[in-house]
DNA sequence: GCCCTACATCAAC
DNA sequence: GTTGATGTAGGGC
């Protein structure tokens, strides 16, 4: 039977590649905003970051633990903003060095905005 | 200090 | 056209 099972996954687009490889030049006990990563990029907004992010198919290769919102806040994790997902962020984040309070990143010195420059 | 609302901006649905 | 893992600006508690 053919169940039309939605392509809710597809392929990860042109964007979507850009966003990724940005994201793996982040180091262990840093982070990004999506605005920073978006800014990387040249030309795009947060929100497009975020979508790209959001639908991450490189999973574990990937960091998007390492992707925070500008203002300190968590932002998202595995497709959820809040939840027991967000709680797994924060545990990896603090695991890595990246302290945070109160849902809130506690050193904005943490972020990184780096990319490219070697 | 905290939170919420409105608008802007780009990509995907 | 609407939504979305945002950002900035403004207002209220």
């Amino acid at each position: 039977m053919k169940i039309k099972k939605t392509k809710i996954e597809r392929e990860p687009t042109e964007f979507a590649l850009r966003v990724y490889d940005l994201l793996r030049q982040v180091p262990r006990g840093r982070v990004v905003s999506y605005g920073e990563l978006a800014r990387a990029l040249g030309k795009a907004s947060p929100r497009a970051v975020g979508q790209a992010l959001r639908r991450n198919p490189y999973a574990p290769e990937v960091p998007c633990h390492r992707v925070i919102a500008a203002n300190g806040r968590i932002g998202g994790f595995q497709g959820y903003r809040t939840g027991p997902a967000l709680r797994r962020k924060l545990d990896l984040l603090a695991r890595e060095g990246v302290v945070f309070e109160k849902g809130r990143l506690k050193d904005a010195a943490n972020k990184f905005h780096e990319f490219g420059v070697t």
